[in-house]
DNA sequence: TTGAAAGCGCTAACAT
DNA sequence: ATGTTAGCGCTTTCAA
């Protein structure tokens, strides 16, 4: 069943059959009809991979999500798969793990799908110009920047919060509500990440606030999953209890610390605040209900894809988005004031 | 960066390079290094569209599941592809909408990736063999069978818990903790799926136990996500509060559950037990842990794509798997004997 | 063991 | 407005 099955059947050459199937002006009216019905009766589907082959481009996006089942990428995925197929693209979705490299992972898939523009999602934040080198298409990075690498600014782009002044904030709300004694969760105060901002914001709100920091409060899970956190939370716990509020980079490392902190025998928040950032469907649902700062995971989304096809379509260069989080107020914050 | 450019850069044919990259016999040693070393130089990656083209089929198994962000599905995806990739195929991954026939997009997909083999990941109960007619290749349900349906159990291949059977066993759990009104939180009792099967198993444990059923505990959400969990359980409470035990059809509605349990004043497990089926990460982490029967999620994904492979390379016909639950023992349940 | 050459199904010049 | 034809990059006969 190919176009010259079709071209046979509604008497035209296998041309013609292309035009019509590629919304081609030049087609009269009766030769469309004839064949679009051919296509119909024959049940004609066209061979991609014959198309992809001949086609100089094709219509691909790559979205290239780091951390396979990371809660938080779930709505920004589908955002993101939205939006490109509303521009008439393809979504070609790739999760890898952690440990793996997403840029080659990006690179071959590139060439194999023939992409024309690129989404990261969840990457690492130390890309260098030699890494990115085999990258020979746009992309941008969704909820990350390149923060430690030595990228420069017009290389890429990307939609993210601010993710130092975002913690920072978190930290500070506590603070305003009296709270001196604050210990933060987080993956690893060095892994260039997204955990290393945010531990920076904690350590700024600490400075402005004239409080000394504790590394006894500082807790490194070692990974950003549950089960980690929920260790974390217990060898900090063990350390120490002298500290009223705990401040954990993730929503889901959260609601995971939450739970360690109740079967250490803490109440939340009587004697203990907990704040994060992310805003998950799941952290809806603890109890108390968790307080955080909410990405806008769907704009955020849509968002990369816009900036990707103004790139892709040439209609502008690359560009640096910053948005900003929304509180939701739950009821992990106890005041102290 | 043809196949040509390799077959210059070693100075021998394209055909001689095309044997070396497909693992073809008849290739000297001196050459086959030649070739792979000209590969490697030259970063040279092959165009799969034109191998598509050629090659009678592919070596493409998709998967399709259906409900985007399920948590459940994370970690059978996450089998799944890893399975598939040791024996040397691709995953082709395809999401769709809970209001998406899976049937139409497995098809198109099929087609279009010319794939060897489907898996389905939590689709309908209920296909007819006219559905599934354009599906010209084997395919393997996972997690759910063709319950419903009127399929032919040669038709295709599953593997899944008995979803009935678990039911009643969770069900059977609670009347031996001495429960006997027994509310049940589900996305429908008529929407041949798991929900229909599960409500199935509830109500053969209460028959069992000779307590007759009392609609007014019957809670229906109409959906499976957690905002329609939380609201069907308030209405729930608003109808009754004349009940000691709640049975939940899916973990991630369980955690929803009870957080609108305890919102509305109930304490878990003390004026309130409740059991599910699923296991996801999250539930481990709710306050209590949830009570739940754990379905062996990797080693479903895994199995899924070893009966696939069976009925793809023609070691075997179809065949149906059930697998076992295994209970997990959180504090959600309490006795009352 | 290797090479030459014929397509795979499609698109896009180029002709008409 | 429509047809003819040359490839796209690759695999695989068939010959050597």
């Amino acid at each position: 069943m190919t176009i010259k099955d079709v071209a046979e059947r509604s008497g035209v050459s296998v041309s013609t059959v292309s035009r019509v199937l590629n919304d081609h002006p030049d087609v009269s009216d009766a030769v469309r009809t004839r064949v679009l019905e051919a296509v119909r009766e024959l049940h004609y589907v066209p061979n991609n991979s014959a198309r992809d082959l001949v086609r100089p481009q094709s219509d691909a996006i790559g979205l290239v999500v780091r951390g396979v089942g990371n809660p938080f990428f779930s709505a920004v995925i589908r955002a993101v798969e939205e939006a490109v197929s509303r521009a008439g693209y393809t979504m070609v979705l790739h999760q890898i793990n952690t440990e793996d490299n997403e840029l080659l992972a990006a690179a071959s898939l590139a060439r194999a799908k023939k992409l024309r523009g690129l989404i990261l999602l969840g990457g690492c934040f130390d890309y260098t110009p030699e890494q990115t080198a085999a990258l020979d298409i746009p992309f941008v990075c969704c909820s990350f920047t390149n923060s430690f690498g030595s990228l420069k600014k017009t290389a890429y782009s990307s939609v993210s919060i601010d993710d130092e002044a975002e913690a920072c904030r978190a930290v500070e709300m506590l603070i305003r509500e009296g709270h001196r004694k604050i210990a933060v969760l987080l993956d690893s105060t060095c892994d260039h990440s997204i955990s290393e901002l945010r531990y920076r914001g904690y350590r700024r709100a600490l400075e402005r606030a004239g409080i000394p920091l504790d590394r006894s409060l500082v807790a490194e899970s070692g990974d950003f999953d549950m089960a980690a956190a929920y260790k974390g939370t217990c060898r900090l716990l063990e350390r120490t209890r002298d500290f009223t509020a705990l401040f954990v980079i993730s929503d889901s490392m959260a609601v995971a610390a939450m739970k360690a902190l109740r079967d250490g025998g803490l109440r939340i928040p009587e004697d203990c605040s907990i704040i994060a950032i992310d805003g998950i469907d799941m952290s809806n649902y603890t109890v108390p209900t968790l307080t955080t700062l909410i990405q806008p995971q769907a704009a955020m989304g849509a968002e990369a894809v816009r900036i990707l096809l103004d790139m892709v379509e040439d209609r502008a260069g690359n560009r640096h988005v910053r948005v900003d989080t929304t509180l939701r107020l739950g009821g992990s914050v106890r005041s102290l004031n």
